[in-house]
DNA sequence: ACCTGAACACCGTTCAAGT
DNA sequence: ACCTGAACACCGTTCAAGT
């Protein structure tokens, strides 16, 4: 996972070349990449192909992009754009709570973004909002200096892991179900039969979760993680203040 | 990132051949790309290199394995065993933290293990044994049902999503380091003078984070958010039992 | 049964040459 | 200044042919 490695930096600290004679420009691009991004993930999206739907050869996009990951960390910041947050919501837990679950969908709209939001930081205009938009509402709720930035990665960190746990599985089981696989195959039976006997408890919930609507699960699980992680939060802020407090 | 597409599922379904003639096998097929994949990620790692690290041709590692991906999953599940773990550790919130270092600690070692972990659900003995472990850990902390299978699952996805915002922010540093960007230059002061106007909190945080040791940050960050998380999980399985000694 | 060697159908990126 | 067209140096995977 390779990004810019020249001296110049990141695509943001580059300026677009002033329009003259030109036929594209990167937010041509973008619109170009991200509809084939939605559609065929990070496997269908090549420069010929981009170059091609805009009617271009390839070797022309070199000229406002210098690698195929500045179109991809375009384009991230592009859907990231699509996060609606209200920094001004009075009560902090319900406004990051917002944040995470509008984050979680954009993101099962966009499936290809979680591999850029994990590959590098974000130093898009949009990422900035929205960075900014959370530690508002984490500062009134108490945080601050190192702890912010702690609690602000906390969140962000069990909005992304979980998300990302949650495609995994889903397109998995599209993947299975595609292809026709059973779990009753013969080698599958024999397979879980011997986990089952070392691993009781495993055993229990996969039986469990065979029978269950997996989308429902996820977003219960989503739910779970946010109200546990809002409550720890709240915990910590409340005990820190106490600290404070006593301490000279 | 595309997975195993048969009908014959995972290769965890399907057994090695019997030796015979054999040159090879899985074992040592993993043996040489786990070395390649920790010196030089996954850019460094193709068939044709395992291939001439054991002294055959591309070809013949298909005997063996169906793809690329297999390859993956059973370097994978290879790592996995690195990671050590007491499930009878009496006290369930240190044995989970305990868990959750030593996984992180396995993956800053071979961090291209992040992303396997992430594609796909993972099937292999190894990754069953921990799931097993973590289970029986919050099983006795009083989490049961669905509730169990949600409380494990936020804390894989917290480090899991801790590691991988770490490991990104590592990596562009010593990216930065290599090709000598200085945040001085003057297209990113420009830039980032702009961002401070629009964004007071991210660029109080920036300039903090500019003068403090990225490693030791990190520590503290992944810390911050395990304590909340386990203040969280302690408090929701409160609630959770006292509603169970009100309600019939 | 296992491995080779060559081929197929792709990649991202570069760069002379055109306009 | 911008774009083409061809080339370079790779990929993963397949498969006849060998042993």
């Amino acid at each position: 996972m390779p990004v810019s490695d020249s001296s110049d930096g990141s695509v943001w600290l580059r300026r677009e070349r002033p329009p003259r004679d030109r036929q594209l420009s990167r937010g041509q691009i973008v619109d170009a990449a991200v509809p084939v991004l939605d559609a065929e993930g990070h496997r269908g999206l090549s420069m010929r192909r981009i170059a091609a739907d805009l009617g271009v050869t390839a070797g022309s996009l070199y000229w406002y992009v210098r690698t195929k990951d500045d179109v991809l960390e375009l384009a991230l910041d592009r859907v990231l754009g699509e996060v609606g947050a209200d920094p001004d919501e009075p009560d902090w837990r319900l406004g990051l709570a917002g944040l995470a679950r509008n984050t979680r969908t954009m993101l099962l709209r966009h499936r290809w973004a979680l591999l850029e939001l994990t590959v590098r930081p974000n130093l898009g205009p949009n990422a900035f909002t929205l960075a900014e938009t959370g530690l508002r509402l984490l500062s009134r709720a108490g945080f601050a200096d190192a702890d912010l930035d702690a609690a602000m990665a906390t969140v962000n960190d069990q909005v992304v892991g979980a998300v990302i746990a949650e495609v995994a599985w889903r397109d998995t089981l599209t993947r299975m179900r595609r292809s026709g696989v059973e779990w009753s195959e013969h080698a599958t039976t024999l397979y879980l039969r011997d986990v089952a006997e070392r691993h009781p408890l495993l055993a229990r919930r996969m039986a469990a979760a065979k029978g269950s609507d997996a989308e429902r699960d996820s977003e219960r699980r989503f739910e779970f993680a946010l109200t546990c992680l809002l409550e720890g939060l709240a915990a910590t802020c409340r005990a820190g203040a106490d600290n404070a407090a006593v301490s000279p």
